[in-house]
DNA sequence: CAACTATATTCCGTTTCAGAAATATACAGC
DNA sequence: GCTGTATATTTCTGAAACGGAATATAGTTG
């Protein structure tokens, strides 16, 4: 019940929602996101936290970069069918689609190094 | 993406789970659902009506009683989903079954009427 | 209309959560 | 070691959410 309720909670708000569709193009650092969402970078460090809590996604650290992915589901059967359902759903949304505008334009080297 | 979020939030609370868990086996009154849930009927109201604006129940008034039943999902594809997976999924939660015990003993007769 | 009952709404107190700013940590290069 | 950069954690504030008690509403019965 915990569990589940932890993947309900990660998936109710707007700006992890965001997250998991830029995501499904490809891995993204924390910097990329924070780009694509504007917002704060503790912020979006916190989301992809929560997240990760839910088994929504995982990381591979390399080098300073920590590269955030959609997990397959292999913890979280709820997480799975979810991220599964995700895959197709909120593509039409206006705030969804103009962030993937955005996102073939991030480029971490550009973004970071300030 | 509001639709969205607001069935995800519907559906990250034990206690609107619980009720989901319990309309799955029959319609029931407000005050069956309170004698399951074991908490004030103000709040079970409360409940009830966030599943509703969420797409996830319905009402049919009868008299006094109002029951509530689950929504076949016509107005909310999210919803129709989630309570698809719902139909399976939390079966084997104590918290859920301990519900499922107790179900088939309530009354509306005897559980009102003080 | 008056009395009663099932449910809904309002009004709190308490907890939880998103957000930002400040700070801390981790890692690279010198 | 020291410096700089990417990310994480802490701390705070305001908004939202769950809970209950009191109150209001709707419908039944006399």
């Amino acid at each position: 019940m915990k569990e589940f309720v932890r993947v309900m909670k990660a998936l109710s708000d707007k700006n992890r929602l965001k997250i998991i569709k830029m995501l499904q193009h490809r891995e993204l650092c924390v910097c990329e996101i924070q780009a694509g969402l504007q917002i704060a970078q503790p912020t979006v460090s916190k989301h992809l936290k929560i997240l990760e809590d839910a088994g929504l996604v995982g990381f591979r650290k390399d080098g300073l970069w920590v590269n955030y992915y959609l997990e397959n589901g292999n913890s979280n059967p709820y997480a799975a069918t979810l991220l599964g359902n995700l895959r197709h759903w909120l593509d039409n949304e206006s705030e969804v689609k103009q962030i993937m505008e955005i996102l073939p334009t991030l480029n971490r080297e550009n973004i970071c190094k300030r």
